[in-house]
DNA sequence: TGCGGCGATACCGTGCGGGTATGGAAAGAC
DNA sequence: GTCTTTCCATACCCGCACGGTATCGCCGCA
């Protein structure tokens, strides 16, 4: 069986995606016939034709389609194993958990507690990031993230639910809802919604927006509204309101980390979340 | 950021298992020499001591511990890369399912059916195998596979519920237990249970077992028992006895394939399942 | 102190990955 | 129709990196 190579799924998902040898050249800062070669010697080594060139267009065949998707896994893999070696073999080691400002649902500082009582706990360094924040899982560069499902794709990942939230619009004091002591999503027919980096601008063409502070001071400047998670009540300004929504679809936070993951200190922090996460539903509700 | 290669991971993955340079490039069909120095490479690259050499034996240090597991993701991924695509290619487009035999649920012929009626339905391809099955899955040998949840490991495939299923005693019609209306597991203390090819032989230490007809023959002659989902029944031989366990874990038939498939015809497949199996609870129970 | 095992080093050849120049086919422009 | 442009393939060349052989150096051991 033929290897397949790295450099060699490199150049060919650079063809795939500009469709084009010399723009895919370019962009790997190559010359045109290096490349086209090593695509003809790919499909060789395959036995498949990989990409139809007609004279004037390049386009992908079904198998081509296939390589394309197999590629990015192996390419992500690649660099993910590449930066976990790197992270592995830091003199300082730590745990580096990714979470959304404000996204904790309250729980982090009891986690951090609960987790820092556990045997052999590393430091803990916080990452603050909107959007895509399971990317960094899949990249490496993290060892866990505190997301919100229903979530765009959780696949590779292994998760641990911790605290289901409802959620709640957010408005400005003076707004035409603010009043209200319930709405549903109906009623936000013609308001704009906050979109975030990277998310799918499904519907919500509203500004981009990367930070809470930011959202919260847009919302104030009647620029827009957002539904959010119940556990942003604490930290909402003296100009907002929120009000619940009756039929948004209820947010579960969950702590997911890459699959496979064995580090024991991961292992621990799961362990600590879990039980806070236990204490809180099973006492508080 | 430097480029992980696939000839470096597989090298390394030789050494790291072997511990040993020479019977690594032994392996490797190669001599010595270069494999030390592509290593010695590879840990300048990354920055990071992957071995510590002692002067009789090799070590992992924990970065090392670490690259090899992510190597082996790595060379998964594309190794199935490659089969998914020269598969893709094929002239004959087919669906390949694995299936253990006997361990449909007596739903297979349904699907089946249900599938070939859907628009642009590929012929079926039944693949049997015991244990591991859904090794075949991540190697790209197969589409879809049939398994049973709880199962050691579904991480990385996307799955969908088929059947609940309770779990029935297999016995020899004379055995001791054979009477039972209904035995618990504690009853079976001192029996000897078969042993999955591939699975960690948890405790059972009993003999290997490849397919559905031996283990019945086994169990006729008094060799073993064993305790299986309740749709083997119609397959029973004359002389087998079945009796349900009253605290066995129900056992679910799921369906699963890798996930981020986008191929049309196995989404077909899926939801000619899904259909078949929501009919076959919603009715029957 | 000689021996054997094993990884590292020195040195060498060749094949492959990359470059430049050019060919050749197809789609407009007129 | 033919001239031009565009873009991929081919021809040919070069340097290096990969793999091989020979050997060293270190250490455990008898």
């Amino acid at each position: 069986m033929e290897r397949l190579e790295v450099r060699e799924l490199v150049y060919f998902t650079a063809v795939a995606e500009e469709l084009h040898f010399g723009r895919a050249a370019a962009r790997l800062e190559m010359t045109q016939p290096p490349l086209s070669r090593a695509i003809q010697q790919l499909e060789r080594r395959l036995g498949v034709a990989l990409l139809e060139r007609g004279s004037r267009r390049v386009a992908l065949t079904e198998a081509g389609a296939v390589l394309l998707r197999e590629s990015r896994t192996v390419l992500d893999a690649a660099s993910a194993a590449a930066r976990r070696t790197r992270r592995a073999s830091r003199a300082d080691p730590r745990l580096v958990l990714v979470i959304k400002p404000g996204g904790d649902g309250g729980l982090l500082p009891a986690i951090l507690d609960a987790y820092q009582a556990e045997p052999g706990a590393l430091p803990v360094e916080l990452v603050c990031s909107f959007g895509e924040r399971e990317i960094l899982l899949r990249e490496g560069r993290a060892d866990a993230a505190l997301l919100h499902r229903p979530h765009p794709d959780l696949t590779g990942l292994d998760t641990q639910d911790l605290l289901a939230e409802t959620q709640l619009l957010v408005v400005p004091s003076s707004h035409r809802l603010a009043g209200r002591t319930r709405v549903c999503l109906n009623d936000l027919a013609g308001e704009t919604l906050p979109r975030w980096p990277g998310a799918p601008g499904g519907g919500s063409h509203g500004p981009e927006v990367h930070d809470l502070g930011q959202l919260l001071h847009l919302i104030a400047l009647r620029r827009m509204v957002a539904v959010l998670p119940s556990s942003i009540r604490d930290q909402l300004r003296d100009d907002l309101v929120a009000v619940p929504v009756d039929d948004a679809e209820p947010t579960t936070l969950v702590l997911a980390w890459p699959e496979h993951a064995t580090s024991p200190a991961l292992a621990a922090f799961v362990r600590a979340a879990a039980a806070v996460a236990g204490e809180a539903t099973g006492h508080g509700g």
